[in-house]
DNA sequence: GTCAATATAATAACACTTATTAATATTTAA
DNA sequence: TTAAATATTAATAAGTGTTATTATATTGAC
């Protein structure tokens, strides 16, 4: 469990001015790692703190991706995801019930850029589709 | 440069019933290796096919995906683009003009299944962005 | 405490995709 | 070959996630 004091410091540390709103919603990503959709979040934090808006949503998760706090996942086609480990790792979506999942136990290798190509690259995404454990027997 | 009897004979391959409008999306993607989205598609086609509608356009790369004739993209965050070489590469977008590039010498190890996890895995896809040649100077 | 800068909220606008339905082609059976 | 059934295409409308706009509120410097 993080706190809202770690949500805060964490903001800091990514040049991000802590505002009420920004600290709520780094606290909501640090505790769900489920790597929730702008309405999730919107959804599980407006019954205390009924004045937010999705926008702010939005906009707060824009300034997140833009400071490099979190990662914007592009797994899912029908909504952007977010993920506060920034950290090498690959995911896995499952079509039926469209969960996202993390994959940490991967060959380093894996996320390295590759030095064949003329481009200048920045960022890897590795992503994995199928059926999770629960839905791959129905 | 594909002849619509080759596009034809792919289609007929994957089990698609080849008609006018369906040879020519698959012969447009065949000659136009540019991982096009369904807009860039639609406006290349229509000025000789008049009466073709972006719905068919939509039906139609619904289908060769769903036959595994084509793989869709989720690089691109605005629109899905659209590949017809489905064998194992990765992709590259630049952040600045938003062409998409394939890669393809990468080891083939990159695209294995990983064996660590609990889900039935089915497909991969690995994306890099960045900036390319033509943009990286600016 | 006042003023300027920044952040938030509400609303509207946008863009891509999907659903619906009607029209047109194509296939099948007699 | 013709009629009926089926499949495909086209036009329109509806839906959904995201972005733009603008007004209000909050913060910070002096």
């Amino acid at each position: 469990m993080f706190t809202t004091a770690q949500s805060h410091d964490y903001l800091r540390q990514h040049f991000i001015k802590p505002s009420v709103q920004r600290t709520a919603v780094m606290d909501y990503l640090m505790n769900n790692r489920t790597h929730p959709t702008i309405d999730e979040i919107y959804l599980a934090l407006s019954p205390t703190m009924p004045t937010l808006s999705k926008t702010t949503v939005y906009n707060t998760l824009d300034i997140f991706v833009e400071k490099g706090a979190v990662r914007i996942l592009q797994i899912d086609e029908r909504n952007a995801r977010y993920d506060v480990d920034i950290s090498a790792h690959a995911h896995f979506m499952c079509k039926s019930c469209g969960k996202v999942h993390d994959i940490f136990d991967l060959k380093p290798s894996l996320f390295q850029i590759p030095t064949s190509t003329p481009f200048k690259i920045e960022a890897v995404e590795i992503s994995y589709v199928g059926f999770c454990e629960a839905c791959k027997g129905n």
